[in-house]
DNA sequence: TATCATTATGTCAAATTAACATAATAATAA
DNA sequence: TTATTATTATGTTAATTTGACATAATGATA
């Protein structure tokens, strides 16, 4: 969220025409029941919730802002995290519609006369996620994509980047497993792939395409437990992936 | 450039932990006698080159900037921008080595301590461009892509960073009519597309693609002058262009 | 009117994609 | 123990797209 920072002493450019206030927005996105989630924050005695983030600090790169801010949250490190947009409307972040919901929180004139935001998103293994609020919320959940309340600022408008640049990701290169635990089944794969991209698709086919970059390892071990017949586990293989990359493939001959 | 802003008022956030300062890089690309030429700017009483940029204005969106300072420089508006990526690193911009290039122009103490800038690129018309140097600099001229000294900051990454999501973009969308004048030959369209994505392409089967999109409408006139057969004129057609976007194409069937 | 440089164009083989149905099997119920 | 159920694993064929390839046409100039 672009929230935390309104602490922060008062905005630097009170006196400079220019704006001087960024901070870090999280898309952390997980897979869960055949479900893309969410990760949200509700902030203190409100019902209003917001995408985690906060400001960036003067010692730490964008990315690495990027990075704790998803450790606080999450407890998670060493995780897929793409910056996706600048977020830059005059305001987006700035508005007495927002100030009035948050005034007992922050005191409407310490708000910083404008902040841009920078989005990130982030894939992480749904189980592994212990959900923190940070010091202006009081609680962390996942929600499922389709159930997402009407957000502070402009997190909406981010959700709907940050799904769409996954999804032109997800079509260079195979993210996709990154949602998932170590080991994974290709029809959970396949689902994963179905729900991000809004459509079926063929196993047949998907298993050809998805075997045929050579990424995947099929393990000995198959997962046990439902009332049919055992699917074969997978693992992600960097070694080939590296490989791939290599080659690139694009539009033109 | 990210140093247009050395001038403003104080650092906000000297008491502040929080960075506060933003700016935006333009790599402004044109095509000329075959090459891809970017627009860089030579700062007063030095030989030290940057790309065009600077702070954005608080009563101003982002992408409002963007459009501005590509006016400013270049006399044109209406043109395709696009903005790809934050850069975020904490020493990229105020480094001891680039404050002693500058003294001259700028005391060391009055540099923000930080600065994080958003590039964006630009595709434009060569010859329609009236290159204008701003405030900080005293000359502004076109680059040959390959021939582009060290310059100041991090620019010479961010024109490899910019290279990259154009070639990126230019897999997905047909943008490059875009560094063309409103009417073209396809073989120069052609002879574009291969000077960005650095390979020779067949006539015929480029021909066959860029035509099969539907989006390019032959003209009766054929561009004459040269010693050889006369080629044929085409514009870009924006009804068939947002016929095409309807359809969407990507990984999986 | 011959020459030169460049443009315009078509075919075929190979690779990729889309569409489609059935046999295998782990768990559970009968 | 056997049958049932739900799900997984897998192969073929036609359609489409891609890559590779060479020649005839023509505007300007000599």
């Amino acid at each position: 969220m672009s929230g935390k920072n309104i602490t922060a002493k008062q905005p630097a450019g009170k006196s400079s025409p220019f704006l001087s206030e960024l901070t870090l927005d999280c898309v952390i996105l997980g897979f869960h029941e055949d479900q893309l989630k969410v990760l949200l924050l509700r902030w203190r005695g409100t019902q209003e919730w917001s995408l985690p983030g906060g400001p960036i600090r003067k010692e730490e790169s964008v990315d690495q802002a990027a990075c704790r801010i998803l450790k606080e949250r999450t407890g998670l490190k060493d995780i897929f995290l793409q910056q996706f947009q600048l977020f830059g409307d005059v305001e987006r972040y700035n508005r007495n519609e927002i100030k009035e919901k948050l005034k007992h929180l922050v005191e409407p004139e310490k708000w910083f006369e404008r902040a841009v935001s920078v989005g990130y998103y982030a894939l992480v293994d749904y189980p592994k996620v212990a959900p923190t609020p940070d010091a202006f919320t009081e609680e962390c959940q996942w929600w499922g994509i389709d159930e997402i309340p009407s957000l502070l600022f402009d997190h909406n408008h981010l959700i709907k980047i940050a799904l769409e640049s996954l999804r032109i990701q997800l079509s260079w290169q195979p993210i996709g497993y990154k949602l998932l635990p170590e080991q994974f089944t290709l029809p959970e794969l396949q689902r994963l792939y179905e729900t991000i991209l809004g459509r079926t698709l063929d196993p047949r086919n998907f298993q050809r395409k998805m075997l045929g970059l050579g990424i995947l390892y099929r393990l000995e071990t198959r997962r046990k437990g439902g009332a049919h017949k055992a699917p074969y586990l997978y693992r992600f293989n960097k070694q080939h992936y590296k490989a791939m990359l290599t080659k690139g493939s694009l539009f033109f001959s």
